[in-house]
DNA sequence: TTGCTTATTCGCATGATTTGCAGATTAGGT
DNA sequence: ACCTAATCTGCAAATCATGCGAATAAGCAA
């Protein structure tokens, strides 16, 4: 996603309008590696800015989505996931706290499809499912997250 | 999945009972390459057994997932889907008309984490996306199923 | 076969997530 | 300051899934 000032100057051009619930979400999203769901970013939304409408946090994402901003990921039948990281990348999902962490993969050009299926894949996604740093580590469950999975 | 025959065993050795729901659904999941949702399996087992709740159906299939004879999967936030096939796969969905092919992967070993970020991967899933050979072929549109896609 | 016990089924209510809709509000230009 | 279209908001509703209690039926014993 681009850095809120190139969101409003797009949005300007556009023939958008620049609001302050817009403006808050942009803020909130830009350089965001956490993945939230839309409703955490509402309750994030909520304590700047009491009053703003789950609504229009839901609205503001689907606009974002639809102008190649954000992308959309869900992992496991939970809830939708945003991600304002546009660069090539892949997801590695804690099983202990739920972490979502973006990953950049090696070799995946080696990856081929075994059967002579005929499929024309035009993009590939990986996932891992494992622990992370932070929960591997066995001193410290302190400083551990809690779990934030949605399923 | 086992066979209908293996499962009505397991069944019995565990005490649960042999309901004519049940052998249905062992019967419809059964070398079922299909991935349906649900509401899918709901449908089809209606046309045979009227009066079947949905309810049910869900039950059974939580059911065997958890004991480990069938597996959930989700893509791009629709419904959960079904799959019997217990191999090591992975999944080809096609974006025209939704179909969800299984796939084994070549050389999946020597994809890695580029990043040194200590997270533990104990499994690893791909997605591709793209075009079935159905639907590649400009010939017998006919032919084509219809898009089964959720979202 | 009959009857008993308990697992199972069923239908409805409920929860979670997301979208549709319409009226109130406001950004941005005149 | 005023206008107008875009936006925000709250609520209803759609979709998917699960909890719960009453009714039913499978499997066993006599």
């Amino acid at each position: 996603m681009r850095s809120p000032e190139q969101l409003v100057e797009r949005f300007r051009s556009e023939g958008l309008k620049i609001t302050p619930q817009r403006q808050l979400l942009f803020s909130l999203l830009h350089d965001n590696a956490e993945h939230p769901t839309a409703e955490a970013l509402y309750t994030t939304a909520s304590a700047q800015m009491p009053g703003i409408s789950l609504r229009t946090v839901y609205q503001t994402l689907t606009d974002l989505t639809e102008m190649g901003e954000l992308s959309q990921v869900t992992f496991d039948g939970g809830a939708v996931r945003f991600d304002p990281n546009l660069t090539d990348h892949h997801h590695a999902v804690c099983n202990e706290c739920g972490a979502i962490a973006d990953v950049s993969i090696d070799h995946l050009d080696a990856v081929s499809i075994s059967e002579p299926n005929h499929f024309s894949p035009s993009s590939t996604s990986v996932v891992f499912h494992g622990t992370c740093a932070r929960c591997a580590t066995p001193t410290s469950n302190l400083d551990k997250p809690t779990n934030n999975q949605t399923k």
